[in-house]
DNA sequence: TTCATATAGATGCAATTGCATCAATAAGGA
DNA sequence: TCCTTATTGATGCAATTGCATCTATATGAA
């Protein structure tokens, strides 16, 4: 059977995790608004899109990166696809789905999300902890991914 | 001048910061919902006003507590009031505000919530880190707080 | 007192999200 | 081939959230 109560320091590290982490989400959201910029959600898919290149990358295989559900998957290609920033093609060998690729503006913008957004995680992260404390918090981090070898 | 370029080390801690809080989260408010309980929104709220006891909270205490905008807050309050699990006080020294105070059902649902909102802590944190690294994930969390001296 | 400003909380409306389901194609067994 | 089931992606509808604004009371200066 499953241990079923979590210790004091496992709840203060989950809750020092949940509202950090909402805290810095929050923020960086607000500054991308602050500068007319669409929200993170928008970098993710164009950024997972700038890695795959010219191939593209079918919808499905945005849901698991960029952790959103399908119908937001859908969604949200809709709205990039709308302001121009991907573009949706046809893929031979099946017919049900589509291959989405980012395009010219589409970089563009991710260029200029980036720009705030990476100035944002500059100045919260590289800030406030050294290197090597990162590098701690990001290996303390991945032990806590679920499935723990996924990512 | 402040540093806009993040290092590597602060991206990639970022980023499985980000993600990891997000699964984390998801899997918990799942289950919750295959519980046939209420979000963690709720929980985050009846924990505070159990704190709080007796004399409970003005609604705008619970801004920063709970994290939320005071819209948010506002119509939170108002569907757990519905459900019986808070009550609202006219406060005699301020004809604007109220107090809110759990209810008797609002401490019987917060432990009802507890009983999966720990397993789930216990299960995810728990098992997976020890209690040293536990505090070592705290303290390095707390200095990414903003600002550094609240939470 | 009187008026300007600040604070507490609620709410109309638009945008987003979640849930359930749908249509269309694919895959695989009888 | 035919039929059942699985997969891909979209969408109608309800619930939630964000934004802007509103009402009401409080506070403080003139």
């Amino acid at each position: 059977m499953t241990k079923t109560s979590p210790s004091p320091e496992a709840i203060a590290a989950w809750a020092r995790l949940v509202r950090v982490s909402r805290q810095l989400v929050e923020r960086t959201e607000d500054a991308l608004k602050a500068n007319g910029l669409p929200p993170l959600a928008w970098y993710d898919v164009l950024h997972e899109l700038a890695e795959a290149g010219e191939g593209g990358l079918r919808p499905f295989e945005l849901i698991d990166r960029v952790l959103l559900a399908q119908y937001g998957v859908s969604r949200l290609l809709a709205r990039l696809e709308a302001d121009g920033l991907v573009e949706k093609l046809p893929v031979s060998d099946d017919g049900r789905g589509q291959t989405v690729r980012i395009t010219a503006s589409g970089r563009e913008m991710r260029r200029r999300i980036w720009a705030v957004y990476g100035a944002c995680i500059a100045e919260r992260m590289d800030a406030r902890l050294s290197a090597q404390d990162l590098k701690t918090l990001a290996s303390l981090l991945g032990r806590l991914r679920d499935p723990p070898a996924s990512d």
